[in-house]
DNA sequence: ATTAAAAGGTTAAACGTTTTAATTAACCGC
DNA sequence: GCGGTTAATTAAAACGTTTAACCTTTTAAT
């Protein structure tokens, strides 16, 4: 670990001359160009990053925060980033908050989130980052960063109103919209759902997708055809039994766990899918095509996202005057084995 | 941004006392103190740690270079690390190869790899981490990363025989070795394997281990029972295609992708899993629970193998006399659906 | 009262860079 | 050889900390 001090020594050089030469930052005479490179290169020399930093006020470095890296579509987000900031020149900060290690999948401890977030926007702070990433999908997540933050901060996958901060995610409600409208384009015109919790952002944009798509269609929107779950497989389960007495031909489930124990059910009594049953899920999760039949569900762009985040935020950094920008991505339906066309009447 | 200069002058004291109390390092009179905390907090003062780095020559952090972060083993190995850097007060900075992107999956770019290696621990020099997690998958990636790195750096979820350097992974071979165990256990006589490539360790490893427990059961060891495959899942349908012909009553795939072809493979030609053919597979990758029937497979302590890394790493950064240390983690069998007693005499 | 020790503070150097302003060297035309 | 340029180099300050060394004041002990 030698530095440019020692360089400038072997070289007989001063310091300045060294780091001229090294960032070729001024003209220099050729002959004394390769007498301090090849210094540098005897010495093994490694710039010294946390130095220039200081010198510079300057980190290229972003902090990205993430509420749990093990979920399952963090690690497409974190690569789209990383991707966007890789070609940057800009480094990054993974701060994992493990979120879902200390209070449990769902928790509802907003001061001990708010808490924890707290101390990693700090220790990005402290660490001189010049912007921040807030990876969320808990859809309380907007409460757990406090105002005031002195560099730019966008949240990534999830949203809410708040006009002053830039949000990229995706639109959960066009995407709802859409698997209902393929669903009804095959011929099924009664069609239950598996919802998400009621509190759940999620849940509400996505019911509002499939009243559109019923309304637009024409068709009769029944509130005995919502049955809510928790996102769990087992909720799809039970969920499913009292769908299918009333004689669905077809449902979507908004997520592919619980679009699981649909199936699981359906096998159980008998419907086989797709024929008679067509299953839709949501979030086009790896263990979605592992199913039988293969699951059809919505594609959720996550690397996209991902990407897009860094670059709404690297261009806050180099442009401050803050234009609230929010980018909202289209996603996917990706059809496989579990829907098919409706050959029966509706009951 | 505050600096401590500027609450020395808030508080009419020397940047040494606000060093002193900010760090509680030396006495201070108390009115002192609270005049400078005061101080500290009015100013909304953020410790800049680059210059306390520099200063200090110390960074506390550690560099992790994952290989794939979307690669399905990787982040529990990075939430384990996270875990146990966090208890230790280091922080970490990722650096993520992005191999299978740039080289797709089976690459052979020994050079363009080496480079990539090379650039990214070159940039975590830079930035004065204090020693390196290599998270590898790949078998050949011993080869990537170079001699005389002046840090301590241990290798995670991967092996060779170098002595020279610190390794923590898991006993390929054990595993193996319980898996056929467990198949012959059941009654099995004559099983048949599903293998990767020839050219991986992996496979090389869960070979040694199948020989092993042949051999303790004195059941004799065919070479036409070992299908190469290259782990994916179409290669294990094709693998099981030459086996079932043979008489086998059970498949170890050495891992849930082939495992899941082998299933597909013998639905289509109506041998029912678990009764007339057990199925096992490798991993316990999130897919493995959502097969039908649920598969029975090998889980790795992915989450283990992390939290030892840097455990190793941190004693090693604290203590440099360099005593080769090597761990292995011992897998456990994950007992589901695909595997049952063997009804039938082997032909 | 005198003095030793302890407590409370301060100065200034250092960490490894970059950068401005100043200095020196080199060259040109006359 | 002398001014006048331009090219090449350097000294020194700065970034925000920590810390060794030093200085004062207070307290306690003789």
């Amino acid at each position: 670990m030698s530095t440019i001090k020692e360089i400038a020594c072997r070289a007989n050089v001063s310091i300045a001359t060294v780091s001229n030469v090294l960032n070729n930052t001024a003209q220099v005479k050729e002959e004394t160009r390769v007498r301090v490179q090849n210094a540098a290169k005897e010495l093994e020399y490694t710039p010294n990053i946390i130095a220039k930093n200081l010198k510079n006020k300057k980190t290229h470095t972003i902090g990205v925060i993430t509420e749990d890296i093990t979920a399952f579509n963090t690690p497409a987000i974190v690569d789209g980033i990383d991707e966007f900031r890789d070609e940057n020149g800009y480094h990054f900060i993974l701060s994992n908050l493990r979120l879902v290690k200390h209070f449990g999948h769902d928790f509802d401890h907003r001061n001990e989130c708010f808490n924890l977030v707290n101390i990693a926007i700090n220790t990005l702070l402290s660490k001189q980052v010049e912007g921040i990433i807030y990876v969320g999908h808990h859809y309380r997540c907007i409460n757990f960063v406090p105002a005031g933050i002195p560099i730019p901060l966008v949240f990534c996958y999830c949203f809410s109103n708040d006009p002053s901060r830039p949000f990229v995610y995706y639109d959960d409600e066009q995407a709802a919209f859409d698997m209902t409208e393929y669903l009804i384009s095959l011929g099924h015109r009664k069609i239950g759902v598996v919802a998400g919790p009621l509190n759940s952002t999620h849940t509400l944009n996505r019911l509002r997708g499939y009243e559109k798509a019923l309304y637009r269609n024409k068709m009769l929107y029944s509130p005995d055809l919502i049955q809510y779950g928790d996102w769990d497989e087992q909720s799809g389960y039970e969920c499913t039994a009292s769908l299918l007495p009333q004689g669905v031909t077809a449902i979507f489930a908004m997520n592919d766990l619980m679009a699981g124990g649909t199936m699981e059910k359906a096998r159980e009594l008998n419907y086989s899918v797709p024929e008679r049953l067509s299953v839709a899920g949501f979030d086009n999760r790896e263990c979605s095509s592992f199913y039988t039949p293969q699951l059809t569900t919505v594609s959720v762009p996550f690397y996209e996202i991902g990407r897009e985040s860094v670059k709404i935020l690297l261009s806050l950094i180099s442009n401050p005057p803050y234009q609230p920008k929010t980018v909202k991505f289209t996603c996917s339906i990706v059809k496989r084995e579990s829907t098919g066309i409706c050959f029966q009447e509706s009951v």
